[in-house]
DNA sequence: TTTTATGATTGATC
DNA sequence: GATCAATCATAAAA
């Protein structure tokens, strides 16, 4: 549309841009751009093309009222199918391009993944109750068997369900400021179809090409939850994070039995499962127990002689007194250590 | 605030 | 799969 096509040119020249027909009404403009015009009649198609233009960058300026009037009037002028003709031809000439343009595009991968994942982690779809993520569900029962942990899982869930609730609201709202931009847009083309020709088709890419470019809003929105949804997991897996030291009593208990199988420290899978009964505690943690007590004794002996001989008396003190319960029990096959 | 103690994790080895 | 050794991250002590 720069004018360099000398067919395009003509066809302005002829009809769409000749005063005689010409729906919009001449403003005092054209006679300035006459006014330099060194040769107004010989230039005569550029001459209205500038008044033309001019007149467009005037609409601007033009009250609501004066634009009203303006569409009326041009509405009611007898050029007006003329005017659209004029255009329909404009229109068949420079747009088979578009005729070409492919609508069908492969779905976007990485916001399938997206959707995926946030299915999983029931941010989307159907609200599960008193639900939470296998993986989650999975760590839980791993983890401690006390009541912190069950604790912290509510925390989790609580969270998970906040962030859904925000998903879900920004959500919302995109959506309601898309169909709003979008009837907007489709009652705007309806109403300039009156004067320039615009297919239903035409108004179908636009509200696709609409559609497209809030869902890549959109995806940012789901990139985010994503990613809080991550932390928020990583933080509740890493059990790093929340260790807690074991109970004074059940210190004792696992350092008694580590001190009375000093020479063979390795618990039967069912002495660890009596440790753990008895410390409150899951038999991985009593064999994590044991291997860094092992390689920590291991590592400072004299140090750890301290303890060990603490340990000894005290077993020494609980055997006087004939209340020597641990030695009784069948846990404990190794004899004279130390 | 810094240091130490301690429970958990990770990768290698057997 | 159990254990070791190194390391991380945090709780507790100094």
């Amino acid at each position: 549309m720069d004018g360099q096509d000398p067919t395009y040119n003509s066809n302005l020249g002829s009809s769409l841009y000749n005063p005689m027909i010409s729906p919009l009404t001449l403003s005092t403009t054209d006679a300035k751009y006459n006014s330099y015009d060194m040769n107004a009649n010989e230039n005569k198609p550029f001459n209205d093309v500038n008044g033309m233009i001019q007149q467009i960058m005037s609409i601007v300026d033009q009250s609501l009222d004066e634009a009203q009037a303006r569409k009326h009037a041009f509405n009611q002028s007898r050029l007006k199918p003329a005017f659209f003709q004029v255009l329909c031809e404009i229109k068949e000439k420079t747009t088979i391009n578009l005729r070409n343009f492919s609508e069908d595009e492969p779905p976007d991968s990485q916001l399938m993944r997206l959707d995926n994942m946030l299915l999983a982690e029931g941010i989307a779809g159907p609200e599960r109750l008193g639900g939470s993520s296998s993986s989650v569900a999975n760590a839980n029962a791993a983890a401690s068997i006390n009541d912190e942990s069950a604790l912290e899982h509510g925390d989790y869930r609580a969270k998970l369900s906040q962030i859904r609730q925000l998903y879900h609201t920004e959500l919302e709202k995109y959506e309601q400021a898309c169909n709003d931009f979008t009837s907007h847009v489709i009652n705007l083309l309806r109403e300039q179809s009156r004067a320039r020709p615009i297919s239903p088709r035409e108004i179908d890419r636009m509200v696709s090409i609409i559609r497209k470019k809030f869902s890549s809003i959109q995806l940012q929105l789901k990139q985010s939850t994503c990613e809080a949804v991550m932390i928020l997991r990583s933080r509740f897996l890493d059990a790093r994070r929340k260790r807690r030291n074991f109970s004074k009593t059940a210190t004792e208990v696992l350092n008694e039995y580590f001190y009375s199988h000093l020479s063979n420290p390795y618990p039967s899978e069912e002495a660890k499962e009596e440790l753990a009964r008895k410390c409150g505690i899951s038999v991985s943690q009593v064999s994590n127990w044991f291997g860094n007590k092992r390689i920590r004794y291991k590592k400072n002996i004299g140090k750890a002689q301290e303890e060990a001989n603490l340990y000894a008396s005290k077993l020494a003190n609980q055997a006087a007194q004939g209340v020597c319960g641990m030695r009784r029990d069948s846990d404990s096959p190794q004899q004279g250590e130390r």
